[in-house]
DNA sequence: TTGCTCCTCACGTCACGTGAGGTGGC
DNA sequence: TTGCTCCTCACGTCACGTGAGGTGGC
């Protein structure tokens, strides 16, 4: 008594599916095989579009097809807790891809996309006192490699160079650091660049200061933005050596570990 | 001068992918092939890291890889119409799955899923009347194969039929219809019952009424429609042939052709 | 006879996932 | 020595897509 009429085009083409899909479903035991007429040719009936119409909906909301067959045959308090959650993933998705759109939107333009909002200030300010768009760029490169390998410790690490900078002095330090780039190695003055360094350095942690502690590397990673530092160029490589060399006179604790790390 | 400090475990993590991800984007030549360190292990630096943030962002945007490449080293102009064209195809799949939301929901209840509201209205007219809910479920099958073979046709077809409903007569005959349903093949009111039939549709016919004519096979799919009914069960087989030998009798054109169709 | 729909294998595709077997520093 | 990360094949997965070769009614 079950009146099977539809060709497998005509069921595929009212509910917008693929043929390939249905017999695919048919294979998957998610759509009953029907009946064949004299040619072999499959023929459907309503229950059919009912069936295929489900399948359908449920596979466009994401839903696995070896989930689905479960989920046809379920009880209905069972069949409705599950489209409730279904749904919910649905919804996250859903917001998932406005944040999408959103992350897309920054491809265009700027640094926002691989930076925190406070680096990209920072960056700016850096801009704003005249500094050089190389060094800058480094600058950069040492924040996204502290993001990937310290990213708990960006947010207070910013804040302190922040603050230091509006110190005039670290100013002229950083900006002194940046010009000795393409010093030549054997530059006297990076003897005198790297004493400056580490006693302003030290004077800071002795008072306390917000500036986080480079000079030790208790913080698994540091090692990292040390050997980048080095290999920026090879007046800093020396430049590090020297500042390594003079914390190590002056009996500084633990800055063999970082020496060791920076391969 | 290019620093590479990062193992691919840290770039992967620290951009949110999987480090096969990684892999597989230096196979397909997304991504550069970085220098190896002593051990053969691949390290990366901070640009590693912007390059690989727009391939995720661009590939989670639902851009095949195949296309990503090419819009990596893309001009300005045309990257950013590039990204306008992909937000467009993000908005719409967002709105899809809005509606797949909305679609999802009405699988757990009723017959909206697969019907069309007026065909919906329809059958409730029809419990209404105390149509029996084998009959209801008869018709509402008619209905799905109507829609997936001519779908343009089922607006009118159901107005015609709500419009009939409202004559007290076609009422009747339409609820003997569904009490002929398991009669005896031989029983002798399947005659009568087909006479009225064919009689109440010319009459309709010739005044032109709305109801559309189910009499003739004009539209492609009727001959689906009445190997459906044919096949309901022996009593309706029945009394299909003896509507159409009436029509045939009364030199009703096209009546052939139907029954041509009727396999 | 040509064109169209249907049929059954069976390999291809896309973006990786998942072992399999091995190396290298702590 | 054990544990962890890395390496390179290479086959597996998911939901079909896409011919390949053949049949059947108009």
């Amino acid at each position: 008594m079950k009146p099977s009429t539809l060709t497998i085009s005509q069921l595929a083409a009212s509910v917008g599916v693929t043929v390939r899909a249905v017999r695919h479903y048919h294979a998957r035991g998610l759509l009953p095989e029907p009946a064949r007429d004299d040619s072999g040719y499959r023929r459907y009936n309503a229950q059919a579009v009912v069936d295929l119409i489900r399948i359908k909906t449920l596979a466009e909301a994401g839903v696995p097809l070896a989930r689905i067959g479960p989920l046809l045959d379920a009880a209905p308090e069972e069949f409705t807790a599950a489209i409730a959650d279904i749904d919910r993933t649905l919804r996250t998705t859903i917001r998932d891809m406005q944040e999408r759109r959103r992350r897309l939107a920054d491809l265009a333009e700027g640094e926002g996309l691989f930076l925190s909002a406070d680096v990209v200030e920072l960056l700016d300010e850096l801009r704003a006192m005249g500094v050089s768009n190389a060094s800058v760029q480094i600058e950069r490169d040492g924040w996204i490699l502290m993001a990937a390998v310290l990213p708990e410790a960006v947010t207070e690490w910013v804040a302190g160079k922040r603050a230091a900078l509006e110190d005039p002095f670290f100013r002229r330090l950083y900006v002194a650091c940046g010009e000795s780039l393409d010093w030549d190695i054997g530059d006297p003055r990076l003897e005198a660049l790297a004493a400056t360094l580490v006693d302003f350095a030290l004077q800071h942690q002795a008072a306390g200061n917000a500036q986080p502690d480079w000079t030790s590397d208790d913080q698994v990673g540091v090692g990292v933005l040390w050997a980048y530092i080095s290999d920026v160029s090879p007046a800093w490589r020396r430049l590090n050596e020297i500042v390594e060399q003079r914390l190590r006179d002056l009996g500084h604790p633990r800055v063999s570990g970082a020496s060791q790390q920076d391969r």
